[in-house]
RNA sequence: CGGGCUGUGGCGCAGCUUGGUUAGCGCGCUUGACUGGGGGUCAAGAGGUCGGGAGUUCAAAUCUCCCCAGCCCGACCA
C-alpha cells in the first residue's frame, strides 16, 4: 500500500494521515521512499541508501565530524570482522549481542576453525588493539573514533530507523582515571550530540541516564539523548557510555601509572547512526514529505525557473552562483520540460527549506517569489533582495523547525504520580514521574509497550547514579 | 518462534466465493500535440511465467494439496 500515491492522487484525502495517527510508520515509509532517502534491500533488513539520503547522511558525518574532532577524538578504522572468542570475553557483552549476531562460517571454500562475527560494534576488536598500544599513562587518554558499517539481525526491521545493516560512528576511548573516562563521556554527550542534535537538526533532545535494565551490554553507565517524534514515541538518537573496567580487565588493558603501578584503563563508547536520518523524517516530516532543517539540509535553496521566458532562466542562473558565492546550499531546477507542479511537489517531498520561483509573471514586477517549505508561505521579493532575504529566511526556518518540535514535546509531556497514570500518558507522548514510584514496576511498564526513555534529576541534570533520590523517570512509547 | 494477512506488467490493486474463449483498472513509462505560476488535457503505444510445483477438469488467476517469499502485531535494538 502506497498512501502518499493515494494522498497526492486525491486532494480529499489529503490530510487523512497524520503525524498523529497510529499509521505513522507507513506514513514514514512512504515519505522515505518518495523522498528519495532509501528503499529496502534484497536481504531482509538491509536497505540501500538513494543519492539524496546519501547526501543528507554527508551532512550529519560532517557535522558530527566537526564535533568529535574538537573533542579531541582521531579517526580510524577497525576490521569488519571479528573472531568469535573476541566477542566472548566479556560476558554481560556477549550475552547481550548474541542473539543478533551474523556469523560467518565458510571462508575461501572451507570451513573455518573459528566462525568470524560480523561486527555487531567495535568495543572488542578495537579493544585488542588498545591493550596493544597502551603502555603507559602518558598513552592515556586515548581517544579514536571510526565511521563504519555494523550488522545487527534485527527481528522486525524498520526501513532506517532499525537495519540489519547501518552506518554509524562509534568512538571508543581508554582514560587513566575513572573521573576522566565519566567526563569525557558526558562531553560527548554534550558537546558533540545534544550539541548537534539541537543547533542542527533543530530536534530538542531529553539528556539523561539509562536504568540498569536499558543501558548497553558490558556498560557501567548509559547516557543517551532522546528526542520525541511527530507521533508522540520516543527515539534513542544517540548513546555514550561508560565501561568502567569492564572491557579492560576482559582484554588485559594495563598501562602503568605515574606512580610506577600496573592499572587498568578507564574507557568508554558512544555512537550514532543512520536512524539519525530516520528522526529528521519522523521529527520534522509532515503530509507532504520532509522538512529539513536548514543547518543540516544539503541543498537548502532550489532557485526553480517556472518558465525560461522573457529572460527568466538566465536570471534565476545568476540568483543562483549569487547564492552559492555567499556560501549557500543552492541548486538551480530549468528542468522546463517538466511540469512546474511536479517539480515543486519535488522538492516539497524532499523538504528543501527555500524555494525561490522566477517566472516571467515574477520579472514583470521586478520579483521573485521566495517559498518557505515549513509553513508553505509564499512571499514577492524584489530580485535585488532575494539573496538577503534567504539568508533571513534559513535562519527562520532552522528556529522555526526547533521552536515546533519544542513545543510539541512540551505539550505532549505530562507529569504523573502513578504507574497507570504513566502508561495512559505514554499512549500520547511522555510521562515523568518520580523514579522511586516506578522503579520496581519497570518491567511491568514494559510489558505495557511502555519504557524509561531516561532518569533526570528535578532540575534536568544527569544523575551520578540511578540510586540517587528525587530522580524523575522520563517515560513513554519508543521506536 | 506465537497470532493475523498477502503474493496478478515498474508500483498500487480488481478479478477468485459461483472455473469458460484476446486477464482488467489506476499510477508510472514511451511518442506526439496543446499546455505550463502546485502532480494539466487529449491521442497513440510499450510492458504480464497470475509466487513455485503437483493434482482435479473438456477448460484453472479462480477448486485441492504441498512448498516458497513477503507484510503487520509481539519478544530484541543505534
Amino acid at each position: 500500500m502506497c498512501v502518499l500515491t493515494a494522498v497526492y492522487s486525491h486532494p480529499m484525502a489529503r490530510n487523512v494521515l497524520t503525524p498523529q495517527s497510529d499509521d505513522y510508520p507507513q506514513w514514514y515509509q512512504d515519505v522515505v521512499a518518495k523522498a528519495e532517502l532509501a528503499e529496502n534491500g534484497p536481504v531482509r533488513g538491509t536497505m540501500v541508501i538513494r543519492p539524496y539520503g546519501y547526501a543528507i547522511w554527508e551532512r550529519i558525518q560532517r557535522e558530527l565530524d566537526d564535533r568529535i574532532k574538537a573533542a579531541g577524538a582521531k579517526n580510524a578504522y577497525f576490521p569488519l570482522f571479528i573472531p568469535e572468542s573476541y566477542l566472548r570475553k566479556e560476558a554481560a557483552h556477549v550475552e547481550g549481542f548474541s542473539p543478533e549476531l551474523a556469523v560467518v562460517t565458510h571462508g575461501g571454500g572451507k570451513e573455518l576453525e573459528e566462525p568470524i562475527v560480523v561486527r555487531p560494534t567495535s568495543e572488542t576488536i578495537i579493544n585488542v588493539f588498545f591493550a596493544k598500544w597502551i603502555q603507559s599513562y602518558r598513552d592515556l587518554p586515548l581517544l579514536i573514533n571510526q565511521w563504519a558499517n555494523v550488522v545487527r539481525w534485527e527481528l522486525r526491521p524498520r526501513i532506517i530507523l532499525r537495519t540489519s545493516e547501518f552506518l554509524w560512528q562509534e568512538g571508543h576511548t581508554a582514560h587513566a582515571t575513572q573521573a576522566d573516562a565519566g567526563g569525557y563521556a558526558l562531553r560527548i554527550l554534550h558537546e558533540v550530540y545534544e550539541d548537534f542534535a539541537e543547533r542542527v537538526m533543530g530536534m530538542p533532545v531529553l539528556v539523561g541516564r539509562k536504568t540498569e535494565r536499558e543501558r548497553f551490554a558490558g556498560a557501567d553507565t548509559t547516557y543517551t539523548i532522546e528526542g520525541m517524534m511527530g507521533d508522540g514515541k520516543a527515539l534513542q538518537m544517540g548513546t555514550s557510555h561508560e565501561l568502567g573496567q569492564n572491557f579492560a580487565k576482559a582484554f588485559d588493558m594495563t598501562f602503568q601509572s605515574e606512580k610506577g603501578v600496573q592499572e587498568y584503563a578507564w574507557q568508554t563508547s558512544w555512537g550514532v547512526s543512520t536512524r539519525l536520518i530516520g528522526a529528521l523524517v519522523m521529527g520534522h516530516g509532515d503530509d507532504n514529505g520532509l522538512r529539513l532543517p536548514p543547518n543540516l539540509a544539503p541543498i537548502q535553496v532550489v532557485v526553480l525557473v517556472v518558465r525560461a521566458e522573457d529572460g527568466a532562466g538566465e536570471r534565476a542562473a545568476a540568483i543562483t552562483e549569487e547564492l552559492r558565492a555567499a556560501g549557500t546550499r543552492v541548486e538551480l531546477d530549468n528542468r522546463t520540460d517538466t511540469n512546474f507542479g511536479r517539480r515543486a511537489v519535488e522538492w516539497e517531498l524532499k523538504g528543501i527549506p527555500v524555494r525561490i520561483e522566477i517566472g516571467p509573471r515574477d520579472l514583470a514586477q521586478g520579483n521573485a517569489t521566495l517559498v518557505r517549505r515549513d509553513t508553505s508561505e509564499k512571499e514577492a521579493v524584489p530580485i535585488g533582495e532575494v539573496a538577503s532575504r534567504v539568508q533571513q529566511t534559513l535562519v527562520e526556518v532552522q528556529l522555526s523547525l526547533e521552536t515546533d518540535a519544542r513545543q510539541r514535546r512540551d505539550a505532549r509531556t505530562v507529569e504523573v504520580e502513578s504507574a497507570d497514570d504513566a502508561v495512559e500518558a505514554a499512549r500520547a507522548g511522555f510521562a515523568r514521574i518520580p523514579w522511586d514510584i516506578i522503579r520496581d514496576a519497570e518491567v511491568s511498564l514494559a510489558e505495557a509497550g511502555v519504557t524509561v526513555r531516561c532518569l533526570q534529576r528535578a532540575d534536568g541534570s544527569i544523575p551520578g547514579s540511578s540510586t540517587e533520590a528525587e530522580l524523575v523517570a522520563i517515560v513513554g512509547r519508543a521506536y
